[in-house]
This record gives C-alpha cells, structure tokens and sequence, in this order.
DNA sequence: CTAAGATTGAGAATGAGATTCATTCTTATC
DNA sequence: GATAAGAATGAATCTCATTCTCAATCTTAG
C-alpha cells in the first residue's frame, strides 16, 4: 500500500482527534489541507487503512465513526449528542465504574464477541 | 398502538426464534404466514416495537437484527457466517468465559456503554 | 354498526457506502 | 534525475438497506 498524501492525512486528523470522526467528517478535515479530495477516496483509504490495521472502524446505532487507536478499549456513545468516547480498559465491573467521566449516566450497556462460531470452525 | 395481524406475526417470529433475523429474515416468515405483508410494514413494525419496548435491535457491522428478548445480555457475532448468538449474562470476567460455547474462539470484544455526555446532562 | 383515524401495500425516494474508469501519482529501476 | 508500470485518485454512477408517501383498507371505541 503507498503512502499517499490523502492517506498521510487521513491518518493524521485521526491520529490527532480523540472524537472518532464520521467519514464525512474526516473528510471535512482532510479538505483543511487538501482541498480536492472526495469522499470515496475517504471511504477507500478508511477501508484499507482498517484492513492494513492501522484504523479501527466502530459501529454503532448513529453510524460508522473511526479512531487511530486499535487497541481495544470500551467506548462511551452519547445517545443525545452521538459522540463517541474513549473509556479506559476496565479489568473488573468496579474499574469500569470507576473509567466513566464525572457527570456521565449509563443507560444501556452492551457487550459484543466477536470471532467464528463452532460450526464455521469446524467446516475448513 | 394496534395490534393488527401483521404486528402480531412479527412478534411471534421473533418470539420463536433465537437466532436474531435480519428485517429480510423476519419477512420471509411472516409472510409464510400472511403473504401479502410488504417489507415497509415489517421496518415500520420492528420500529414500532422497538420503541414500545417489546423488540430490540442489534447494530453490528453485519447489520441490523431483531431479538424479542430485551433484557440486557452480550451477543457473539460470528464474523464468517454473520449469524448472532446469545450469552448468558456474566458478572465476571471468568463468567464470560464460561458462558462461551463448546468450539466458539473470540477475536474481538466491544464494550459500548451508552447514555449521556456531562455536557448533554448539564443542558436541559 | 359506524365513523375516525391508524395501518397497510406498493412504489418512489433517500443516503451511506461501494464501484467504475479515464487520468494522475508513486516509486522501483535504471 | 528520467522513465515506465501499475496503484491511487476524483468524479460520477451504482447499490442496497431503510424510510417515506399516499390512496385504499382495517381496527376499534362508542
């Protein structure tokens, strides 16, 4: 994979926010710099960037937001504002308690595994 | 809200399942039951469900499932057949272990807490 | 039973994300 | 540095899940 200027850039505004910007979004930032830039080219690079491990894509009900930091840590989604935060890895339920920002309230949690199923496994 | 035939088949599909089917799913079996049911209504329905309480909705990067059972419980999503599958509720860390099936293997876990932001709290 | 209004099916509209393709960059090799 | 091969780009188009529109139909309170 080259290291294109949009590339180097994508990478750039998301490796200096902490806001988990929308592709639209970061494409609004990446025009900052580069003001010819489309948004498929976004799409394209945020796909491969994800794929090359460099990106993490997180998926929720308000739509797909991106972050450069791949190492697993929960996130805090506002369901007034949309925003995604970044929650500190908890070990334990009390650790995760204790991870949420002062004045933030939890309404729903949910936990999701992810990998292949016994009957995938088995079959090649 | 009514409780019209079709809103009625949707929850018994979804009742006497646990394999949380797609919207497509869900209408293929209503509509062994009532063939003239259109796709709109079953989107409508699971809508109307979802936010009187008896439905849940499931985002993962697969897409959007239905599960009649809204009492909170992790997922596992199998990334090579898309199929949702359900845990039991851990406490622990060890419990989570535990209630992974026979031949299941993990390669992601998302925690996602959701509510609202201090900043969304403080105003209104 | 009837009227009022909620719900329906069918089809059109929407929008996020993927794809296509001629043109433009990158970069390995000289 | 120059060059050639193929990867990447921007612009436009396409796809497909979901939502919307609307005239016709069904539900249900009275």
């Amino acid at each position: 994979m080259r290291m294109t200027r949009q590339r180097r850039e994508i990478l750039a505004v998301l490796s200096r926010t902490r806001s988990h910007p929308s592709a639209e979004e970061v494409l609004r930032q990446v025009r900052a710099t580069l003001p010819r830039v489309s948004l498929g080219s976004v799409y394209r690079n945020l796909k491969m960037l994800r794929e090359a491990g460099l990106v993490r894509e997180i998926v929720t009900a308000e739509g797909r937001r991106y972050d450069a930091v791949t190492a697993p840590h929960p996130h805090f989604v506002c369901e007034r504002c949309s925003r995604v935060f970044d929650l500190a890895r908890p070990l334990t339920a009390g650790a995760l308690r204790r991870a949420l920002p002062q004045g933030f309230a939890v309404s729903q949690i949910h936990l999701e595994l992810r990998g292949t199923c016994s009957e995938c496994a088995s079959q090649r």
